[in-house]
DNA sequence: AGCAGACCGGAACGATCCGTTCCACTGCTA
DNA sequence: TAGCAGTGGAACGGATCGTTCCGGTCTGCT
């Protein structure tokens, strides 16, 4: 007779906890995929009633929003795991292709304006931008970043990697590679080569997608 | 009295007229903005009512292929300017200057999917695509454009530039030009640089965007 | 002058989509 | 074995949107 818990395998408590997994991956898949994909669709992928979703989550923005978080917070760890890296110059791209390749940033950017944040997403958000801001800080430090670079241009970058999507998720990224060796390049200094043009991207510019869309 | 032709400015005709043209523009500037938005907000911004559009357009999709249509002749019409240009390098960077500034990406790709296109159509994105290629070669002959840049990597260019974009239509093409300034860097020959890695974009990968959404 | 009809605004309709609720059912758990 | 946590999925109600339709206006021709 299975107890509470340390039984990992049997009973409806276990495919319930087991469930909690598939729905999580499932929704991460298909809103990554469509931002605005019905809620039946991730029931749907993740071969569970759309009950089985209800249980866990107030609602389709409730579900949204712990996505969203879910992702920020992997943005934090990946770039808390880049500044341990010795090399600067290292922990920037390393940090850059990390991100690129777990496709946080559609996780966090492109579902945001869909709910309303708490503020404990504030805070990680204000958290995330200081580590951004300590690795685009070392990469200068290590002179390999053009100097007229700003952490906004971060955001730029990873929306850009973003922007590249075929039907094949493996090959997304390696599209997704090859557009980042790109921007890292044109992100390099060199020697004669002109400053880039017009005010660098400003603070809080990004914000509007964070305010509920009208 | 005016004629059937002639006048520029009084009468039913030359409004009918000119609405052509406004609905043309306020069509344009919606679906840029949203590719889904409804029929609805493009009267509404054209400041004309429902029938107006209809007098002109079979439905939803006949206005979106002759937009996309539209952008399609301008990136040719664009594209035939820039081989003008006797520098080499001065034509390939004044093309995606010039689509990037004029949104034309957005135009044609990100309304693809939503209609059925016309055999014109094709043979005109047939000539697009020779007139990139001619581009693209001449960049190479000029020798200031990394060797394994392929055409394909246009559209992840012009993919990344379209995918800036912040509520103030002139600040984004502020932004735009930056990004576009970095991707021509990382574009550039550069001294010690390793290959782009992955297999390039290969010819067609970006076709299922032009096949019909199912 | 007068009328036929081009042109227009916008209400109304019908189809579709989607979030959410609800209920019957299942098989652990105590 | 009784009860309930957990579930599948039908059904509901609201919202959205493409399209049609009708009444009204004004023009350009006769």
């Amino acid at each position: 007779m299975p107890t509470t818990s340390g039984n990992a395998l049997a009973g409806r408590r276990a495919q319930a906890a087991r469930n909690d997994e598939v729905i999580l991956e499932a929704a991460r898949a298909v809103f990554l995929d469509d931002p605005k994909a019905p809620i039946a669709a991730v029931a749907e992928r993740a071969g569970v009633g759309i009950s089985a979703l209800y249980r866990r989550y107030a609602g389709k923005e409730d579900l949204l929003r712990q996505l969203c978080h879910d992702g920020l917070r992997r943005y934090i760890a990946v770039a808390e795991a880049a500044l341990a890296e010795p090399d600067d110059w290292a922990a920037f791209t390393g940090f850059l292709t990390r991100i690129v390749d777990a496709d946080v940033h559609s996780l966090t950017v492109h579902l945001a304006g869909t709910f309303t944040p708490t503020e404990e997403m504030g805070r990680d958000a204000l958290r995330a931008s200081e580590l951004a801001t300590a690795l685009v800080d070392r990469a200068h430090a290590s002179g390999r970043l053009r100097p007229d670079v700003v952490v906004q241009d971060l955001g730029l970058v990873l929306e850009a990697c973003a922007a590249v999507r075929v039907p094949d998720a493996e090959r997304t990224r390696q599209l997704r590679r090859r557009q980042l060796a790109v921007l890292l390049g044109g992100l390099s200094t060199a020697p004669d080569s002109d400053p880039l043009p017009g005010p660098p991207p400003a603070a809080g510019e990004f914000d509007w997608r964070w305010r509920l869309r009208e």
